[in-house]
DNA sequence: GAGTGGTCTAGACCACATC
DNA sequence: ATGTGGTCTAGACCACTCT
């Protein structure tokens, strides 16, 4: 008597799902906001076993709301976003007091925060993504310059620069680690002025690989941001592959009349 | 004497983790490349208990890999993308033969696919993001033409626009359906042209209502792509936010000397 | 050592589309 | 009617961190 149906075929929701709900909402009003109660408690409360439970978890989990911190408990995922400019990342170094400045590290450390970064500087046979970028064949040699970059130790995102060997064989884009003056000026030294640019965007879930090199939460999804430059003949002369961790980054451009 | 240990710890490979992995280089290699076997079967094959192996199917769905089709089976997803091209969306209409024709259904039924639109026009208070970049109070009034879009029939994006009451009160802008010039050309009109463009792009797990608005898999991020127009006096005239399943779309801009 | 989550099992019943 | 996946249970043992 008591049970209503609204015309339609009101499914069924089942305990993961009303318990998922509870707590969904518990986080959006600001009632739950650090550590979730226990597994075995939250079974107990609700009166279902610890799998259904889980179960309810993992759902969130996916959601990108909330993470496991082993063996501390479930805690609300932060939702502290930065700003990424792709328009930027076509002039990655800017100069202060006529000293090369990278422009990422420089914008971190504006804000009060230690970015460091790793980078891997080796020549590699193109695959296909970046064969056809740059408009290769398949298994020609590429310079890669592989960056891992952190923000207070966390991995926050992977760059990864590729160029053309025939055209910068012997120059200082082939050097370990960084390059003083920036890479950007390095091939304008060598005639290679980049005045365009194509930026794809993919939006997917990481790949096991990915998921490892960034320390990604199960539930996070990364956007794939590619750079293709092109010199004023139109040659392309650089492919930068960026994997931003989704959750942690807010991507804008500007167009049109400033 | 067969079980050898790297230093470092070597984390222990659970039997989920290992019948993932089997399934994933399967359907990388191609070897699997529609139907997955049955849950029972592959229980008995790897010699593990169904929920075992559904640990492992979830894992995978998780990566957007495989989805169900219940009670059909498991099923390798496509990979299929559309290519989206915000700098379009500054023009969605396009005109043939002195016709107005709406940019994305003419490109969608180009290549030989049936495009439909769902179109809802009301007025709502705006929420605080709408607010902020319209620059109006929480709760003023706006228009909100709220479109769904499909091809072939399934759910591809949603395309929500928001243009502040006060400014388009008594124009077309607020015809129910499909406003047969487009409506930039109305805002024209009313002297509002467009000049300048923001866009913003964040990467998301979609929320249960976005997912069930866009019939979503779980696994299935979304890029949430918002544009903010404005008028050569730089007035804030329309904010517009997409919603685009991720798997199913590929981003691209064009900067630079063409 | 205590307490957390992480994994696993061997059943059970249900909902649903197809035959 | 059959067979698929979807959900649930009541246990069990393990790995890890903190104390």
């Amino acid at each position: 008597m008591s049970r209503h149906r609204s015309r339609g075929k009101a499914r069924r929701v089942y305990p993961y799902q009303r318990i998922a709900a509870d707590l969904r909402n518990q986080i959006a009003s600001g009632t739950l906001k650090d550590q979730l109660p226990g597994e075995h408690s939250l079974a107990e409360q609700h009166g279902v076993s610890r799998e259904t439970v889980r179960r309810a978890l993992g759902l969130l989990q996916g959601e990108g709301l909330i993470s496991p911190d082993h063996p501390r408990g479930w805690f609300v995922r932060a939702k502290e976003r930065m700003i990424y400019r792709p328009q930027h990342e076509a002039h990655p170094y800017t100069y202060r007091d006529g000293q090369p400045v990278e422009a990422w590290a420089g914008q971190i450390s504006e804000e009060g925060r230690v970015p460091t970064q790793h980078i891997d500087v080796g020549i590699i046979a193109a695959d296909e993504g970046i064969a056809e970028r740059l408009q290769l064949e398949i298994g020609a040699r590429v310079v890669a310059r592989r960056r891992v970059r952190s923000i207070n130790g966390s991995t926050i995102n992977i760059n990864d620069s590729y160029y053309p060997m025939a055209l910068v064989e012997g120059s200082r884009v082939l050097e370990p680690g960084d390059v003083s003056e920036g890479v950007t000026r390095v091939l304008i030294e060598l005639g290679y002025n980049q005045v365009r640019w194509v930026d794809e965007i993919d939006v997917a879930m990481p790949t096991p690989e990915q998921r490892e090199r960034l320390k990604l939460d199960i539930g996070t999804p990364v956007a794939i941001h590619t750079v293709t430059a092109y010199t004023d003949e139109d040659v392309p002369i650089r492919c930068t592959v960026n994997v931003l961790p989704g959750d942690r980054h807010h991507i804008v451009y500007e167009r049109g009349a400033p």
